[in-house]
DNA sequence: CGCCCAAGTATGAACGTTCAAATCGCCATC
DNA sequence: GATGGCGATTTGAACGTTCATACTTGGGCG
């Protein structure tokens, strides 16, 4: 960093200290616990703070303390290109959040050869006391990792190799799946569809469980040709919602895995001459930007609330030990999904 | 933080230099003036440092050198949903790029009701020492602010209210649509109009010269009516570009200032049973995910590029002052600008 | 042979804060 | 009037590193 002179060096502990003529000590503790400081001598030193415009330090806090009160996020270039920009949207609500718990977050970019010496070094440097982990995949070496050394972390995503582990907030799909059909029979299609990825991905799978817990509450019982899997290729996608569409009836909808694979089924509903909502419903999943672009229906999951929740599962006391938490999400009913046009 | 002891205290620099039978200077000159250093002693050294596994430890670091080597990150919660993700992907290639300089980047979200407060703080606390901007506003505060304040940093995106500072790195968005027509002429489009925003915002009006520019340039002229503007909404944009087809000929082709606008184009030609490419071009802007999806040919911002260029900008000497640097996009070619199917 | 210089290494101090323990003043109690 | 205890405040030390300076060693040179 480029080294220009401050306009005045900062005011520290010192300088307000003997501007209230008290110790640093206890201009620390009117910081740090008011309740141990006498009201006059606060109300005086609370002054003087406020007319030098002190701040603490926070690496001399940090160094102290031996705590950084800051958690690290990985942010990955690659995995960005793929639908969905739900986890630059979590790293925003994760920021918004920490002031609350006088927290900060670190971002870093691992090698992709070696992600753990990424966190290996942030850790060691003291930057970080903590991470919270997203995007886990599967047979991911991180929670292992971080649990081995005893490393605070949260998971943002169930932590599916590690099912003792119950460190992570995630959105229930499976339930946000099984709204969305609820809501489709309720808007009067007759027939629900699903178009989903590959079986085998433990997310799809859950996804596709919905919907089919979602036809039998509705008393809807499944032809077995009601449903198509495309991988996550528009393409593809459209393929696919095409065959499915052949296969259903008139007054058929279509809820899909995500809004890339609903953009395929909007797709093949236009090259059938057909116009989404009022012929076919179809509803995605994120609510990504494609989504509203489209007026696409499309499950949303609870971002913030998730930023939220992690927190407060990484600050909670350690025993008792956290409870996962499964939220649930919401939808955003637009145009593909109302029969009539209101 | 919840504080769970750490598996093993970390090792210090003098556990290393009395491991190595040198002194804690000895070490420190190791890692950052290795030149100054006995060959035999720097090896020894280097492999108590090994075999410890020492990291230095920032905080105390950052204490003594009176420097943090991090840049602050305003991340905005509000501003997410418009612009596409540009903003998230440049804070990850800002991410990406950080270790090259031996610092980190650090997320932080502004209370809207007083943004500077929050640079204030984080800057007073030492956290960070300097900052990246994007998102730059009409009368925006924040450079005036960080200017007074001698504060190190860098705008991505031009800082249109004071042009005297020269501290931005940005996108020539003029040669991207300039690129954008000519290469719609190239591919055989007989006419090229544009859909852009009302006049008034620099970007907007940046792009719209560059459309002038380039017919200018293929040798072609305007009549006039072959521009249309809309604001950032899809049906808007979409009622806009009927008219301006309605206007265009045969064989035309539209340059649009964003995707989402672009997006509008597609589904007026659509509405007039044309089919994108073959019939009508469409080029959008930003490449957003949208594009990609819609397989819509579109200007791409050089983000990764910026990102460098603002941490080589906010670390170069002070004097000579540094240069403004405006970078050219890219044009990613995708179906609905190529007139025969291939 | 003594002197000086340079390279290499070591020492004391400082960065700004909080922890742990000591001190001070005051009142209640015996 | 001495004693104990408690609340409020101060003092010394420590966190882990780097800066500034001092020291040591050996070689070149007059």
């Amino acid at each position: 960093m480029t080294v220009r002179p401050m306009r005045s060096p900062r005011a520290t502990i010192v300088d307000v200290a003997d501007a209230a003529q008290v110790s640093r000590q206890t201009v620390s503790n009117v910081l740090n616990r008011p309740d141990k400081v006498a009201p006059a001598t606060l109300e005086r030193v609370q002054r003087e703070i406020l007319r030098l415009g002190f701040t603490p330090h926070a690496s001399a806090q940090q160094l102290r303390r031996k705590r950084s009160s800051a958690v690290g996020f990985e942010v990955n270039p690659l995995g960005h290109r793929r639908m969905g920009h739900i986890l630059d949207e979590f790293l925003v609500e994760l920021t918004v959040v920490a002031p609350r718990h006088a927290s900060h977050v670190v971002a870093f970019a691992p090698d992709p050869d070696d992600v753990i010496a990424a966190y290996r070094q942030i850790l060691a440097s003291g930057l970080v006391d903590g991470f919270v982990l997203a995007d886990t995949r599967h047979t991911d070496p991180r929670p292992g990792w971080l649990m081995e050394h005893e490393v605070p972390f949260v998971s943002f995503g169930r932590l599916w190799d590690l099912p003792e582990l119950q460190c992570w907030v995630d959105v229930d799909g499976r339930a946000g799946v099984r709204a969305a059909v609820a809501h489709l029979v309720e808007a009067g299609y007759e027939q629900v569809g699903f178009l989903g990825w590959p079986a085998g991905s433990p997310v799809g799978d859950d996804r596709r469980a919905g919907w089919a817990e979602g036809l039998h509450e509705a008393g809807l019982t499944s032809p077995g040709s009601d449903e198509e899997s495309s991988n996550q290729d528009l393409d593809e996608a459209t393929a696919a919602a095409e065959r499915l569409l052949g296969r259903l009836g008139q007054g058929a909808a279509i809820v899909c895995a995500s809004d890339l694979l609903a953009l395929g089924a909007l797709r093949a509903v236009r090259n059938l001459d057909l116009e989404p909502g009022r012929d076919v419903g179809v509803v995605g999943f994120d609510d990504t930007e494609v989504a509203a672009a489209m007026q696409l229906s499309s499950v949303r999951q609870p971002v913030a609330e998730a930023a939220r929740v992690a927190w407060d599962m990484l600050l909670a006391p350690t025993s008792p030990e956290p409870q996962a938490q499964l939220l649930t999400p919401t939808l955003t009913v637009r145009r593909t999904s109302i029969r009539r046009a209101p």
